[in-house]
DNA sequence: TTATAAATGAGAATAATTCTTATTGACAAA
DNA sequence: TTTGTCAATAAGAATTATTCTCATTTATAA
C-alpha cells in the first residue's frame, strides 16, 4: 500500500474530518467521529494534531463557545453566526469583510495584521421558530 | 449614608474597574485590581458579577485569549485587534462595522442578529518593534 | 533484523471557571 | 434596640477543557 496513507492515517483523518463538515466543531465532537473509523483513537492525538494544523495554517481557531474550542477546515475568510441559544456555528458564506477595513486596520494598529474575523451572535432560525412555539 | 454605595461597593467597584480601563481584562486582572480598595474581595465574587453584568448587557465578552476569557465595559459597537504575541487588546476607535453587513447577516440567517464582533488579530506596533531588534 | 524517529494511547496534571455552603451585611419591621 | 429576612459574599471544593508526560507502537531505512 501507499506509505502515506498508513503513516498519518488518524492525523489525515482528523483533517479530513474537519474539512468534510461545516458544523464547526470541538475536539470532543471530532474524536467522537474519529472514533467510529478508529476506536482506538485517543482524545489527546486529537488536540495534539489540531494544534499542529492550527499552528500550520491548514485550519483556524474560531475562539471558544460556551468555553469550547471551536474550529473550522476552511480558512478562506469568511463570516459567522453564533446561535446563543444552540450553540451552533454557522457559515455566512455570501458575506466577507471589505478589504478596505483590513488595510484600515493595519495603518490604524502600526502593526502587522495576520488575520481577521466577523462574527454575528444572536437566535438561529430554528431555535427562533421553537422559542416561538 | 446613601444605601446605594453602601450595598453594592464591590460589585460597582467591578463594573467600574471594567468601565476605567482601556485593558479589555481578564477575571484576574480586576480581581487585582479590587483588591487594593478592598483587600477581603474574593476571586469568586469578581467571576459571579461579571456573568451577571454580561447577562445584562452592561458589559461584554470579547471571548479568550490563549484559554482565558477578556473583558470589556464598552458595550457600543466597535472594532478590536488582539495581538498574537503578548496578548493585548486593543480597540481600534476608528473602525466599525458597516450597518449594511449587520442587516444583511439578519437576512442571510433568517434569524435574530443580537450582536456582531469584528477582530483583527496579528502583531501589535510594540511587539514588531521588538521582534526586528 | 535492527535502529531510528515520529506518532500515538493512556492517563496524570494544570488551570480557568463554576458551584456549594456557611457567613456577613444591609435594611425593614417590631 | 432587637429581630427577621434576603441578597451578597468569602472560601474553597468541584468541574471540565486542555495540556503534558511517558511508555508503547508503527513505519521506514540501514
Amino acid at each position: 500500500m501507499e506509505q502515506a496513507t498508513k503513516q498519518f492515517k488518524k492525523r489525515n483523518a482528523i483533517l479530513a474530518c474537519l474539512r468534510g463538515t461545516d458544523v464547526h466543531p470541538s475536539a470532543d465532537w471530532v474524536y467522537a467521529q474519529i472514533k467510529h473509523e478508529y476506536p482506538d483513537i485517543s482524545l489527546g492525538t486529537v488536540y495534539r494534531n489540531l494544534a499542529l494544523f492550527k499552528q500550520q495554517g491548514v485550519i483556524q481557531s474560531l475562539g471558544t463557545v460556551n468555553g469550547v474550542e471551536r474550529f473550522d477546515g476552511n480558512v478562506d475568510p469568511h463570516v459567522h453566526f453564533i446561535c446563543q441559544c444552540c450553540d451552533s456555528v454557522i457559515d455566512l458564506p455570501h458575506m466577507e469583510v471589505p478589504e478596505s477595513l483590513c488595510s484600515r486596520a493595519a495603518d490604524e494598529t502600526g502593526g502587522a495584521v495576520a488575520n481577521c474575523q466577523l462574527t454575528f451572535t444572536g437566535t438561529c432560525q430554528s431555535c427562533c421558530i421553537t422559542q416561538h412555539q
